[in-house]
DNA sequence: GGACAACTCTACAACGTTGGAAAGTTGAGC
DNA sequence: GCTCAACTTTCCAACGTTGTAGAGTTGTCC
């Protein structure tokens, strides 16, 4: 059996209770009295039981991120963003993979393990507006990803709708009129495909273009392949284009490699902007322009939010939007050097 | 407050122990009693506090998984195999980053959270033999990669050597007699980087050919930018080379992108294999030979072997070493159609 | 030197669950 | 109808920690 503050106490002659607000950093202790229990500590090599801890104060240090799926880079990093500011706060993350699916999301939402963490954070993408309802959990929550509920939660998005702006507009900057919107979703309004189709719309305005729906392609599941199929649809059906503002970073790279390997030249013949800045867009070649979510502000914001709401309820829910960043490099003939 | 036992117990109109065993499937209840036990706990909504249960019974259902980085590719495919291979038992996973550094591995070896899991997925990658006493951990513990200790841990393991003999075999069979070992780090025997060179060299020998130390390409940190870098310097260096047995994937593309750069020809003017499979080689330009370390087999073995050692104590270590797989693809001009 | 505040430490009772063992019930066998 | 085994339920204590309340100790200020 491990050591229990019990041992401890008996060790520096000290009650348990003094123990633990010396652990606790409870104000009142004499200096030598403090430093006779972190020597005793330190001896038998103490480490409190967290299940005991949790039971007794209800906090298990534990926080859940539900995402959809860890293969997928861009979540792998959030994940990574994620943990590195829980650490910061001495809070440990369990992740759950939804795969996207909504019973699954359900299941966890609603699973005996939200019991054993003190908050989540959820990125949404199996749920919908009308299962708001089902998302009322008691666990304190934060969502990521876009605005999909209207519900009392706090949310961190990112500006899906304004990124998507800027990546066309950089496109049309640099030229290209006939532009792809490559990822769309029918019918979507409130999700990531629907905010970046707004987005591509709202560029094509500003320069007082016109909207053709022949130019979005549809990508129904945003993975490699699925980016590299649908490009294949494209060229099959002789479409003419000169640039591609695909949804996220993946499909980009699927629709890059079929490209090329139809003897499309990129920039030359395609000039091609990506969206989640996800690692392996510095080193593909060409390298992939693309948007920078602002993954970093997401996860810090997240968990700092999530946190204040685990200490104190009763908050007004809140909103942030992280700042986004054009990044562009030779995809789209803008390379920084 | 959340529901309780006791809240169920008192619905059902049995004691508090009787909802407990009806929970923990113990025999001996009466099934109309066993009935209204879980048409109370299903009415009320009532879930398992695992704090309680943790504390009381010493098992919290959480594994800990230590990786290097989650934003590697390769661990994040193992990261998410562990996960599904533990879903399967009940367990949860948390997964703690060392970045393969060797103090913050044992740091979180010898962290308060060790106390939160039943037991420990541990990829080794900042110690060495030399801290083998650091490892014996009271925790029950699994090790994954290579046999680094001797110490009595169970191993779970891949076939470095012959993975990396047959990737090398390949490549000679296809006709290269100039083939880099690439990711070579000197000195090292133990670790992947030591066990790939020498299969590297075995696949060498079976054929009578020797071993040339000036195809031996060191690579320090095995990241996508380290591999393209080291490439660089090969072709600054002039060495003639017609093929490339990469020591993992992303080294493998980060010298692909160089090769391609430079204006060689892949798979004609230099041959190229890696090594871990990860969901990326199926889908670049052109797709990556690689071996296949057999990830799914490590996962469900690991977990089963951790399971098998926190229910019973006292079984003597084991090790177990997957079976590996050659992939071969468009970057050695073997793709399978 | 008395009152009061500020400090320092401790006893006790929980938190929600399960192990152990006892108490109670049923039924088969003779 | 009695015995004994098998079944069914319950009682009690414990897991290791922290909140509450209070006891004891100083020290300061008039």
């Amino acid at each position: 059996m491990a050591i229990t503050m019990r041992e401890v106490a008996v060790a520096a002659g000290v009650s348990i209770k003094t123990v633990s607000n010396v652990i606790n950093n409870y104000p009142y202790i004499r200096p030598d009295t403090r430093e006779r229990v972190l020597k005793s500590i330190e001896e038998l090599g103490y480490q409190p039981n967290l299940s005991a801890r949790g039971l007794r104060s209800g906090r298990t240090g534990v926080i859940s991120l539900i995402i959809p799926d860890l293969k997928n880079a861009y979540f792998a990093e959030l994940a990574d963003a994620v943990m590195r500011a829980a650490a910061k706060h001495g809070l440990v993350v369990i992740i759950e993979q939804s795969g996207g699916k909504r019973e699954r999301e359900l299941e966890i939402l609603h699973g005996p393990r939200m019991r054993m963490v003190d908050g989540v954070l959820y990125s949404v993408l199996g749920l919908g507006q009308e299962d708001a309802a089902l998302i009322e959990i008691p666990t304190p929550m934060v969502l990521l990803g876009e605005r999909i509920f209207n519900g009392p939660t706090d949310h961190v998005t990112m500006r899906n709708t304004e990124g998507a702006e800027a990546a066309t507009e950089h496109l049309l900057s640099l030229g290209r009129s006939r532009v792809l919107a490559f990822g769309t979703h029918p019918n979507e309004v409130i999700g990531s495909a629907g905010l970046r189709l707004a987005g591509y719309r709202r560029a094509l305005e500003a320069r007082g273009l016109s909207y053709d729906e022949a130019l979005a392609v549809n990508v129904q599941s945003w993975h490699r392949a699925d980016g590299a199929a649908a490009m294949r649809g494209v060229l099959d059906s002789g479409l003419d284009f000169d640039g591609v503002v695909a949804f996220n970073d993946v499909i980009a790279l699927g629709a890059m490699r079929v490209l090329q390997e139809a003897g499309r030249r990129i920039p030359e013949d395609v000039a091609l902007i990506g969206f989640d800045d996800i690692d392996e867009t510095r080193y593909t070649l060409p390298t992939l322009s693309t948007i920078d979510p602002g993954r970093e502000e997401i996860a810090e914001t997240a968990v700092r939010m999530l946190l204040e709401r685990i200490e104190s309820g009763g908050i007004p829910p809140r909103e942030h939007e992280a700042q986004f960043r054009l990044v562009p490099r030779e995809s789209t003939g803008t390379a920084a050097h």
